[in-house]
DNA sequence: GCAACTTTGTGCGTGCGTTCACAAGCGGCT
DNA sequence: AGCCGCTTGTGAACGCACGCACAAAGTTGC
């Protein structure tokens, strides 16, 4: 009568599948297409969510789980044919075609970003560098030019950038981030501490280095609190600092806790 | 009814607090931290919830959450008093005294890392340098030294260090974690596109760049599928989604796990 | 001093993500 | 050919995190 039952398998495809893929399994995925193409260049032929699952340090079930987001492709009793998954895998999470990335902000992290051969060797090619300072607009990194911040609406609709990473300072990444999603650029990875705001159907995802230490920070005092006087660890007492050749300089030196 | 207040609150102190907070909330509380650095810049003596939540991008119920795992200081009518709550986060965080961090690995990615301001900035400075490759050995990056890694061991427990970052190639990182491992390091950050085998008690963060790309380029095939034919530079985009519009925040702040 | 307003702190419902456990399916062995 | 063992795929329970909504507590104005 109305709605078909059965046609929602396999009439539509990767359409709807692709759209309620949860967020957390599409991280791993990616992690599942680089461990995959490393045993492949093992002579791997098939592999089991076991092995693969040790490998990447995920849990077995969660792995297959994931893997049945994108279609069942794991044959019973053997495990997953390598090869069919990698490719299936590329085509889930749109690597079937090379992404042109722009990277703004050639500083000293952008400088490495532009070097770094981990984009270029997996299909995200950096097409198009910028910066403001007139030192380094002209200068050719790995064989790119640098061209001024002013020239991204025009250069990346022109190369067909479809990721933009900002590694500027803080203050100077929203007005980036503005020039980059006007150049129609819907994919954003950040490297600057501040939040972007962008239009809703912009996505962006942050890599906050400091935070990152910062957390790792908290699990090396709440160890300390475990297990005093391990290393350099004094907890009360005169243990303050943070702020001498800083430019936050926060230490209020008030005792406010016993 | 009348609440019986009394309960069991100073005796506990900071420890049994500390080990209760969410891994996510810890994230947040890193950024609540970095923001209130920058208010306080700007003269700010108090913040309330609301605005504080509106400049992270964080609900301000969860931000009030967040805060009060670390304890209450809130004034009610009036907001957080800017310089104690900095204070109170730094030492929860463990910031109150500085963390000694050691890289590994100072090519591409690594050398830009030891020049990266925001870690020395803010408490972590990177006070030892170390890779294998016979040209950097030797040289000075930011006035430090860059030392073999066969001297890790030693070099890293004279100078106190308590993090390591490893920005190796992926196929030397688990040597390297072994080295900064033995060397009573208990907390690392790599950048090394491989799964590290660590101890139990030794904390592993991953930042993978190559993941990030792809997690953005799985955005970018997935709203291809909604709108084929849309390439790139559209300036204009009316680009409507689905009208799922759910409001998933902007702001990634994905939490990486290892 | 009292009332009205503001903001914190938190109990609770809801939804997502993870994990367990098991049925279904496939290949190899006899 | 048929049985056995192995592995996938998934239903269901569990736990965590998020966000709403409200009471408690403090401030401002009269």
């Amino acid at each position: 009568m109305t709605v078909p039952p059965e046609a929602e398998r396999e009439g539509v495809g990767d359409v709807a599948r692709l759209r309620s893929i949860p967020e957390a399994s599409v991280a791993r995925l990616a992690l599942y297409l680089r461990t995959l193409g490393e045993l492949s260049e093992q002579g791997a032929e098939t592999v089991s969510s076991d092995e693969l699952a040790a490998v990447t340090g995920v849990n077995p079930a969660k792995l297959r789980k994931d893997l049945s987001f994108i279609g069942s492709y794991g044959i019973r009793g053997v495990g997953y044919e390598v090869r069919p998954l990698v490719h299936q895998l590329e085509q889930s999470l749109g690597l079937n075609h090379r992404q042109a990335v722009a990277l703004v902000g050639v500083g000293n992290l952008g400088h490495a970003l532009a070097g770094y051969g981990g984009f270029d060797g997996r299909g995200f090619p950096v097409t198009a560098l910028f910066d403001v300072d007139p030192d380094l607009v002209g200068i050719h990194i790995n064989g790119i030019l640098v061209e001024h911040v002013r020239e991204i609406p025009r250069i990346a609709a022109e190369r067909g950038v479809t990721i933009g990473m900002i590694a500027t300072p803080g203050p100077a990444a929203q007005a980036v981030c503005d020039l980059l999603v006007s150049a129609g650029v819907q994919c954003i990875l950040t490297f600057a501490p501040v939040v972007l705001q962008v239009p809703a159907d912009v996505e962006v995802r942050k890599v906050d280095l400091a935070v990152e230490l910062q957390i790792l920070a908290f699990h090396v005092a709440r160890r300390n609190l475990d297990h005093p006087g391990v290393t350099t660890g004094t907890t009360n007492g005169h243990a303050l600092v943070n702020g001498a050749a800083d430019n936050r300089t926060v230490n209020g030196s008030g005792g406010i806790h016993s």
